[in-house]
DNA sequence: ATACAATGTAGAGTAAACTCTATGTCAAGA
DNA sequence: TCTTGACATAGAGTTTACTCTACATTGTAT
């Protein structure tokens, strides 16, 4: 299947904005149509999707755009993007155990306002 | 003890420019001197490092702002700010189950690579 | 043929959170 | 007294990642 701008838009649940914006920082390079109108594929579809993956979990535009590059370069860059993506799971792993131990400490904090508040009878 | 802004900017590893900026955003008010030289205490200490948990899990400053005020104002808004810690606990748990679920994903995206590079022998 | 809605490009504007610059004050050492 | 060096304020500048505006084209319905 091919995919207009907003229906993809629509797909992605990104700006058609934004994917202007992907394809200006050269993450995502659509066909173009004899009009000139982007022409968006499923296989785009799955590449923005681990785009946003890879955002939601903190990896700035910049590297994605390397990890496009070595991408559009195709199977002799394997390697190199499988070592990007296995430094990127350490430090995922990193901002996970960070956000536990930030979260037991939040619920200290917690625990101790709820004693607070019965101590001094505000509840 | 108190401290200078150089030396509270050693202890906090936040940059002076960035102390006089939560100040003048009203997260953190410490004492003057008879200089108008600021003094941080370690009470400031203790909440600058909340602070800093705050903003690592995520909280902009806009809201972090409104916990301080309540803050300011003393114990009758010890229910309110709990119940922003609440909140906010529900959402750090959000964002671990999700970076949990990422996590996942890409270890399958790399399971996948290894194949692929035992598959074209490009090892 | 005309209107209009979707799309195209280039470039300006925005929001958040700093970060830096210019300029001035002040206490302490040479 | 003179000179640093740390500190003060006000406000400008930076970075990241969008988001929007202005204006030109194009395909389709009337």
């Amino acid at each position: 299947m091919e995919y207009s701008i907003s229906e993809f838009s629509r797909l992605t649940n990104l700006g058609i904005h934004t994917l202007r914006y992907y394809e200006h920082e050269n993450l995502i390079t659509p066909k173009r149509n004899s009009s000139n109108r982007r022409c968006y594929s499923d296989k785009d579809l799955a590449w923005i999707e681990f785009i946003k993956r890879l955002k939601d979990t903190g990896m700035p535009i910049k590297e994605i755009q390397r990890y496009a590059e070595l991408r559009a370069k195709g199977d002799l860059t394997l390697n190199e993007r499988m070592e990007m993506l296995t430094v990127h799971r350490e430090s995922l792993n990193e901002q996970i155990k960070a956000l536990q131990e930030h979260m037991a400490k939040l619920d200290d904090k917690i625990d101790f306002y709820r004693q607070e508040i019965e101590r001094t009878s505000l509840k």
